[in-house]
DNA sequence: TTATTTAGTTCGGCCGAACGAAATATATGC
DNA sequence: GCATATATTTCGTTCGGCCGAACTAAATAA
């Protein structure tokens, strides 16, 4: 390992981050749109990806994962119901317990009509690296992934006041 | 180039579409994160960004970008300025404009409290990597940056009926 | 100069979504 | 079995943000 950095490798470094944000935003580009599609409030579209990330969660732990209170929950859960996105089921084992899945046409849609262009683009650049470079790429994408997780989390409470 | 694709590659490719998915969620709540540290609505949180990626604009810019009447971006920009996030100013030019710009406040806590720890972390994961492997990364940041633009541009303006 | 257009603001009304409190239904403990 | 605890819903209220309409100020055209 060389003691200094080359210039080459400077100018690298330089444009990983602008490609970076320039990464970061069209993603956040994309989800918006996609709420925006599916005429979903920020609120509703993240409960949609709890329950896609998570599964079927019982109303009060979708409360709990999207710090909502239960009322809010109701409300949230008869916005999706009436779109036909999510069903709610009762627990049979306790049955004060509301039991909210989504629906097959939501996954239906999201792997066509709204993930499809992505998903082909994607593999088309994965088609065009050696398997040693997409070992490279699927590296990057775990670890700036969890970088990322780990950031989320260490972000302070409040900003401090200037 | 072989005709068929080989376990490893196989393996690759379904790993790489898992770890996508996760970059992809990690980068929502990210922002999804910061927009919450900094008090904002989801739709002020997309005028700080255009602001930060077009430099300063006037009202009725931003009214477009953002696709909000003109009345709802005064009130935007009143919130805005109130916790000193933006500053108005007249365009000199012709004095009906309102020029609307980010203070050096926002830049600094961008810079250092908010997107330290991810900027480090990143850095960290670069370190690693030989020169030829930061090439793959950067071509892969910047083409998946463009698939997702593309995507974004070709959802269709409704989703069809069920 | 006067009339017209353009940029932005103010005002009033409206709607969606969040909340707390009270109500309902079910489960659990004694 | 009855009292208490838990899960969710219903109700009424509040609040924020969006919009159209009317208005002000400045630029442009006649």
């Amino acid at each position: 390992m060389s003691r200094d950095i080359s210039e080459r490798r400077k100018r690298l470094l330089a444009e990983l981050v602008e490609a970076g944000r320039e990464q970061s935003t069209a993603t956040v580009m994309f989800h918006t749109a996609v709420s925006a599609l599916m005429g979903l409030s920020p609120t509703d579209y993240k409960a949609m990806d709890l329950l896609e990330r998570f599964g079927p969660l019982t109303a009060g732990e979708l409360a709990e994962h999207a710090a909502l209170a239960p009322a809010s929950v109701s409300g949230l859960i008869d916005r999706l119901e009436r779109r036909g996105m999510v069903r709610r089921t009762r627990d049979a084992a306790d049955r004060r317990r509301v039991i909210v899945e989504l629906t097959l046409a939501v996954g239906e849609a999201s792997r066509y009509t709204i993930y499809g262009d992505l998903i082909n683009g994607l593999n088309e650049i994965y088609a065009t690296y050696t398997d040693e470079q997409l070992e490279t790429v699927l590296d990057f994408l775990r670890r700036s992934a969890a970088v990322q997780r780990e950031a989320t989390a260490r972000l302070p409470a409040e900003l401090p006041e200037p």
